[in-house]
DNA sequence: AAATGATTCAACCGCCATGTT
DNA sequence: CAACATGGCGGTTGAATCATT
């Protein structure tokens, strides 16, 4: 998209704005003749005007190959949502778990959806998705913590809070321990990834399923924490509520439901959350329910180029792009509007029943943190993740786009 | 039909890490 | 070891487009 008109040249005489189909072309050979990287060679070898990381971006977002330009099917939804939540802003490193596609492409989905559900006061993930967070972050599960790992232990020994695990503020247990088969995972699994440095969460679920209500407290500075006989010591403590000035750019402020939902926004999704009593109504509220107008996002709202751009539509098998509709867009969608809506037509009904994030990523960093570390492998993850994925429907099965 | 506001996303920017000289 | 070059990453911008009034 053009961004200075096109044609604008920038300092050096380097051009700036979108590409044009001779530049892609020119970019395209040289890649073909020389391979990736060396791009500040691009220019001096063609006619290109552009500058080196111009050129690198634009062959790593529109013009390499088995790039997929369809919109992302609800597992790559799942996908950045989870990852999300594990690492935070690390698009780069989602966008590696997604094959064909770009950070870029994920940043901007994050952005979009995320503003959209932040305007409608939701929270950032559906509820099984913050449940499939909790339980790899309880399970210490992230794949990407070798360095992370450093400046979480940097922050425990200055006596930080560690990354906060997304929980219910008044039931963190109603959530966790709501999955039985989860449950039996974490308890049971011989996986890679379930971390015995964590078996209190796990303790609790169990502990939740025995019909414990009495909530655990938690101390920053690390030391045991009473619960029942569980006793916590190297568990990362649970955040309190904070004001809305403490939560992070991306968090959402919860405040304006009290981070709770109303109870009746569980439907569908009873089995798996508790009625919480705390729960207030919230007046207004966008409908979340929402449907593609027929493919349109096919093609590019703008750009499959005014200016020569060679976005690669179609790369896509039929029937994995058009995938708009209620099983499909299970994630974000759900908040956009079907058309811009006025005040009288809008409800809750389909909001999402999630707990608040509260401390969504750590308090006072503007940057997320990742979630506790392991050593666990990218493979491991991967196939972690495909397990974990498996055992989530991909179907509305809990009407969450009613 | 025009005006206005909202949304999308390609592209840019600055910072940082790494490699090379 | 310092200086420089290069590449990568995350945040931000703003024109194009869409939806609503």
């Amino acid at each position: 998209m053009a961004r200075s008109g096109g044609g604008m040249e920038g300092s050096g005489g380097l051009k700036k704005g979108p590409w044009t189909q001779a530049e892609d072309k020119l970019l395209r050979d040289h890649v073909r003749r020389h391979g990736e990287g060396n791009w500040n060679a691009v220019r001096r070898e063609t006619r290109l005007q552009r500058c080196g990381k111009s050129c690198r971006l634009r062959w790593a977002n529109h013009l390499r190959p088995n790039l997929r330009k369809c919109p992302f099917s609800p597992e790559e939804e799942r996908q950045i949502l989870l990852l999300h939540g594990l690492i935070g802003n690390k698009w780069a490193r989602i966008s590696k778990h997604l094959s064909g596609r770009t950070d870029n492409e994920i940043k901007n989905y994050w952005n979009t959806r995320f503003k959209r559900r932040q305007r409608a006061g939701l929270p950032p993930y559906p509820p099984d998705v913050e449940r499939q967070i909790k339980l790899l972050r309880a399970q210490n599960v992230n794949p990407f913590a070798d360095a992370d790992a450093d400046a979480a232990h940097a922050n425990a020994s200055a006596g930080l809070p560690a990354p906060p695990l997304l929980y219910d503020v008044g039931n963190p247990f109603a959530l966790l321990s709501s999955i039985p088969s989860l449950s039996q995972t974490a308890s049971h699994s011989h996986s890679p990834l379930i971390n015995q440095n964590y078996p209190l969460l796990n303790q609790m679920q169990v502990f939740h399923h025995l019909g414990g209500s009495q909530q655990p407290s938690f101390h920053q500075d690390g030391s045991a924490a009473a619960f029942g006989d569980i006793v916590s010591s190297r568990l990362p403590p649970l955040p309190t509520a904070r004001t809305q000035a403490e939560l992070h750019s991306n968090q959402f402020d919860t405040s304006i439901s009290g981070g709770l939902v109303d109870q009746s926004m569980l439907i569908g999704d009873e089995h798996l959350l508790r009625p919480n009593p705390s729960m207030v109504k919230v007046s207004s509220m966008p409908a979340l329910s929402y449907r593609e107008p027929d493919g349109s996002r096919m093609l590019p709202a703008h750009g499959a180029g005014s200016d020569g751009d060679v976005s690669s539509l179609g790369q896509c098998p039929p029937g994995q792009d058009l995938h708009r509709g209620a099983t499909w867009d299970f994630t974000f969608a759900a908040v956009k509007p079907a058309k811009r809506r006025t005040a009288s037509e809008v409800g809750f009904s389909d909001m999402f029943a999630v707990a608040p994030p509260g401390d969504w990523f750590g308090g006072g960093s503007t940057a997320p943190s990742p979630g506790p570390s392991s050593a666990v492998t990218d493979e491991e993850f991967n196939l972690e993740m495909q397990q974990f994925m498996s055992m989530l429907p991909l179907s509305d099965e809990h009407g969450w786009n009613a």
